[in-house]
DNA sequence: TGTACATCAGTGAACGCGCGTTCACTGATGTAC
DNA sequence: TGTACATCAGTGAACGCGCGTTCACTGATGTAC
């Protein structure tokens, strides 16, 4: 009824609609509690629903936390397509769109950044999701001038080095700093490790990216 | 027998020895599935005790996790400590035995510096620890001379800057970003993130502390 | 339009498991006379 | 040195809880004729 070429049912409809919102009640939980309680009962719940009847959706909870990593991954790189669509593509751009993304809902960033969940191997195409986001910063890092030493430039071993990626030794090296400097703030605002100094955490931040951007 | 002035009991020993005992199970639990694993039954298991025999040790597993965590720091402070001791106080030397600690022991270091525990309130005197490696940091920070700008210099605001702490702004600025930066290859190595890619960890993080150190 | 059938969302009970924690107890170790 | 008592390490059973997951089922929604 006016949908034209809609070749979805209204049962696939439903379906994706309850999906996404076990998801969101899941990022919830990880919000709250970090991604250890995670838990298909606990959604359930929040749901209104039995625990068995998740299991329509989802196979396992292995199933939802590959999901949500693959999900946390994909936003991510979303996230810095669009600042770089609207010209914010530089590395200061990129650097102020990473860490929206990441104080938006921490939780998400450490299950791309963060220290490994226990018991959770991920599969492989997320390998390739985070080559993509490093193939947005080394284009991005293609474009500043390389000048005094301010940056670690690390010999890059293997054959083709970066594994037959784009870019310079010298923009794949600011990259990399790009990421581990960031991080390096990013992470330990994000871990309440701030709390005690007298030093902003955003100044700091906006400080390295500057030096990054400089170069 | 020999044991000149020794006022402990035999007892007040072998109870020193099993809540050490008990603290290398919890360690080996932390280091193979992270810190959401430590379980009072679960060590017992591996000592051969029933469970409840721990409660003469340790009156809660929240007990046992903030003794825990209280050590790490110590561990760190020693280790710091020690290194100034042997002539390696610079800035070089603390960040090189800053990394011999952390891939002595991954999940340690995340219990100090990682995402906090989930539903873990650290006590009062974790602050003092935290706030004593920032001063073994600062020191060695003061030896360095500030040059050309590859360090940020981001304004510490509060009415005694660093509350009431020693060192200049410029010292406690550099000690800083040395936590950052460090922290930042360091995290990410230890969480697997440099897998992929032909870059050596080891090399980045020594270039990164040689800028810190020539500033 | 109405009927017969297939699909599928969701239920409720059950399984085995591990957790933290309490409690009344046994038995060995240490202390006082 | 020997006996009476107190201390305390460790046990075993039990409590209530939440977890992931399976299974036979009910009832509503969609499809075919």
């Amino acid at each position: 009824m006016g949908d034209a070429a809609s070749t979805t049912t209204p049962r696939e409809r439903y379906r994706k609609q309850v999906r996404s919102e076990i998801k969101e009640r899941a990022w919830e939980q990880i919000a709250t509690a970090g991604t250890s309680a995670l838990s298909l009962n606990g959604i359930a719940r929040l749901m209104g629903l039995s625990g068995a009847g998740l299991y329509r959706y989802f196979t396992s909870r292995d199933e939802l936390l590959t999901e949500l990593v693959h999900d946390a991954y994909q936003s991510l790189v979303g996230t810095l397509r669009a600042a770089t669509a609207q010209g914010e593509g530089d590395l200061v751009g990129l650097g102020q769109a990473l860490r929206m993304w990441a104080l938006d809902d921490p939780q998400r960033y450490f299950l791309v950044y963060g220290p490994p969940v226990p018991g959770y191997r991920s599969p492989a195409d997320i390998a390739a999701l985070a080559a993509e986001i490093m193939e947005i910063l080394v284009d991005a890092c293609a474009d500043v001038p390389d000048s005094p030493a301010t940056t670690p430039e690390v010999p890059l071993d293997g054959p083709e080095r970066w594994a037959g990626r784009t870019g310079t030794a010298s923009a794949q090296c600011l990259a990399i700093s790009f990421r581990t400097r960031l991080h390096g703030v990013l992470s330990l605002e994000l871990s309440g490790h701030f709390a005690g100094m007298e030093c902003d955490p955003a100044l700091l931040y906006q400080a390295e990216l500057d030096l990054l951007a400089a170069r």
